[in-house]
DNA sequence: TTTCTAAGTGTCATTTTTACACTTTCAAAT
DNA sequence: ATTTGAAAGTGTAAAAATGACACTTAGAAA
């Protein structure tokens, strides 16, 4: 195989998939650990791969994500591309990409992918080169690997605008679910306080809930009754332009 | 130079450019056209090229756009990478990329771009491969090379999504505009008709609007008012968060 | 039986939205 | 000079949505 410098590549191209979920109390986002010593800083990274020549970038990233959580038919939506020529440069990240790419000082240019899923569905286990991998509280990230901080940020605002406009908060919840779940869901994805009944209201008239008419059992205080999505609900309204959550 | 087949090379990555404009009648895009008799069905094509390994993609995004109109600080904003392994195989794009191209065989993924341009600034002329490049009502379009029919839509859905959020629309017209003009563009964007009244009135009470005290001269009905965009007063607003011109 | 905790509930004032039709101003034609 | 055509510009009332706000209830645990 002949040697070449990067200037002499095309790029690599890789998907990077920012996997949501909600632990009941916080946003939280999967990511890999690289390993104690060697990346300090930035030890974790969102999982992602280089793609495949005869798939394409959604394939590859579903791929991808089924690799990591063995999900499938999952929401999952394209963020964009993140490409500068010195997104991977910094030491610990070229000394990472030496340990697992064929060519690693090509530049390498991502696409970003986001993903909900429903925490209780995820069985975590490492992938090939990740040590482990594991949920981290959202607001608690301030540094990863490679831009992924950047991507992270941006995921995390296309969230913000997307969940006022369609229902795709319910991909992070179980099932059933109580209002009280959705209501906090709603704040910690829109970083604030939102009324509980304005909120309640809101969501009830809009007519995509169906009460299971079965209540919260165990809990310590008054048991809340349990809702699901009605997806069949949710289609016929979007027929005629149903496009506001509005909160 | 080592002959290589597809599935050896590594991608070749792209920017196309979704040039939106504004005729004061029609959204329009900037295409170029690559020939009459070359391309039958599809002579038409968004420009793009492929990007340098030493830019960025938005650094790549605006020399391409410069490059083809000689405009520079435009409103410029990625739309979503496009890569579907066989977007380029269809026989008379092939053709095409074998005239143009130093690995015509190769995959291409494309970051494409959406740019909203002053049609009055634009002045036409063909770039290198492009026979020649002109404006195109987006509602007469139903085909074109690659798969950039797909990469419009997704603008145009873009667009739409956008407008109803940002004053972007303002890129589109003149520094001295007509409330009627701001009516015409945002219903041609909409698709929809939108009651002149409440437009205005909405529009009015933004306060992003400065009225020049400045009438249009020769038309041959009761003459407007002109307006323009006022961007200090915007950012100002932007500051507590001011996100929504909801039509 | 008391205590703790979160669930659940209604009203009123304000703002926003929607639907709707006639008068005004200019240029061009007669 | 007068008429005509064409788009500009303007207000109101009813309905809907929003925002602010505090107490009662149901169950588990002590």
């Amino acid at each position: 195989m002949l040697k070449k410098n990067n200037s002499e590549l095309n790029p690599n191209v890789s998907v990077d998939c920012v996997i949501f979920g909600f632990d009941m109390e916080n946003l939280t986002v999967l990511l890999i650990d690289r390993g104690e010593n060697q990346f300090p800083g930035s030890r974790m990274a969102l999982p992602g791969n280089l793609i495949y020549n005869d798939e394409n970038l959604d394939q590859a990233a579903n791929r991808v994500l089924e690799e990591l959580t063995s999900l499938k038919n999952i929401y999952l939506e394209q963020l964009g591309a993140f490409g500068d020529p010195n997104r991977i440069s910094k030491e610990s990240d070229r000394l990472w990409l030496q340990s697992i790419r064929a060519e690693p000082e090509a530049r390498v240019i991502t696409i970003a992918y986001v993903s909900l899923v429903k925490i209780s569905d995820y069985i975590p286990h490492a992938s090939s080169f990740a040590q482990s991998a594991g949920w981290a509280s959202v607001n608690e990230i301030h540094e990863l690997a490679f831009d992924h901080y950047e991507i992270l940020t941006a995921a995390k605002e296309q969230l913000k605008r997307k969940i006022k406009i369609q229902p795709i908060g319910f991909n992070l919840l179980p099932e059933k679910f109580t209002l009280s779940q959705l209501h906090r869901l709603y704040e910690s994805i829109l970083d604030k306080p939102l009324d509980k009944r304005n909120f309640r209201r809101k969501v009830q008239k809009l007519g995509i809930l169906t009460n299971l008419k079965e209540k919260q059992r165990g809990v310590p205080h008054k048991p809340s009754e349990l809702y699901k999505f009605n997806e069949e609900r949710y289609l016929e309204l979007s027929q005629d332009g149903f496009d506001n959550f509005g909160f």
